[in-house]
DNA sequence: ACGTGTGTCAATCAACTGATTGAGTGGTAC
DNA sequence: GTACCACTCAATCAGTTGATTGACACACGT
């Protein structure tokens, strides 16, 4: 044990690497992804990525670590039904303007779950639980009244999802599309008045 | 000029070796095709394939062309307003159902289209012809009554893009969710009665 | 001062990749 | 038969890629 703060400075790095991949990742694909390129955007040796992680296919997963997390974050949301299904809608959308990135990732990791099981894993399982989140929210909606009772939430739950990460992780042309997406989605499910 | 039927044979090879290929993006994505490959699938050496498409950009060119003009075969149905809605719907899920791999090749090529220009152009124009398409089958349908009047047929035309982009082209788990998505968006637009 | 463990780097390796080369092969025209 | 053509292949090239190596620097305990 060198420092108190060794650990610390690993983690530090590490997440300096992922970062930088996340980058790498989201300007030019897993197609264009580079160990030189990360190493170098970190600011550091490709022998030194490979000291903090054994194999690319190890940093990869570091950052599908990474990014879903940072997507089940915004998952958390609070007050009555149809106000936490707006607000996860706005989330959503604060996301995408924000963090293009985290969506750009996603579509590639979403296209190699479906050659790689571990990605497919973790993947699945955060697509999954935020599909959960959504159904549960329309059922609660639709007991407490806040909401028209659904007739199908599960279908309705995987129309959101289907729609969601098609126009956010699919460059669908002007953005424009986006904002109409959401717009029309929210119109589906009852939560706007116009 | 050899004989009349150099030129088809000529085709019929090209044709072979887009269709290996094809097979291979489906398969391992861009990230994953290799020249190679491409020309043993296709039962000839590598040098061959240099012969017929001068570069592997070349080839990808037309596979995606292939692509595009695969998919734009559904678009083309007949009969009244509703009816073509959900022959065009019927369509799409005869599409998914049989040749599955269109649609993998088509979200590689979608995530690819946010990096090569010649890729975005033939794929955003395919994509808008599609969504412009919808958008007039809904306005018409409001106009003859067969439909109600759509009161954002651009956005709703939007919706059904990215849903069935993201229904179709990402894994999203077990079939039956791209089922659910289907059947909710021809509720969504009022195809359906129950 | 010395040894030890952590971290970093330039240089290098073996395998791979897109593309090219030169030598053919078989068929056709004359 | 021979000159010419489209086509195919084994072998090879030059550049790239993930990963490794050996040397070195620095901090810290003793």
């Amino acid at each position: 044990m060198a420092s108190p703060e060794a650990s610390s400075r690993t983690a530090e790095r590490q997440s300096s690497l992922v970062r930088a991949a996340y980058g790498e990742i989201a300007e030019h694909g897993f197609e264009g992804l580079r160990t030189r390129e990360v190493a170098s955007a970190a600011g550091v040796n490709v022998a030194t990525l490979h000291y903090y992680f054994p194999s690319k296919e190890a940093l990869i997963g570091a950052v599908l670590a990474h990014a879903m997390q940072r997507f089940r974050s915004t998952l958390n949301v609070s007050g009555s039904v149809a106000e936490q299904l707006r607000k996860h809608f706005d989330g959503l959308r604060r996301l995408v303007r924000d963090e293009p990135e985290l969506f750009a990732v996603m579509g590639e990791l979403a296209l190699r779950s479906a050659r790689d099981p571990t990605v497919r894993d973790l993947f699945q399982q955060t697509v999954d639980v935020w599909r959960r989140v959504i159904r549960g929210l329309l059922v609660k909606g639709g007991k407490d009244g806040s909401l028209p009772v659904p007739r199908d939430p599960d279908a309705q739950a995987s129309l959101v999802v289907a729609a969601v990460m098609g126009a956010s992780m699919m460059p669908l042309g002007r953005p424009a599309r986006l904002t109409e997406t959401f717009r029309e989605l929210e119109r589906s499910l009852n939560l706007r008045a116009n």
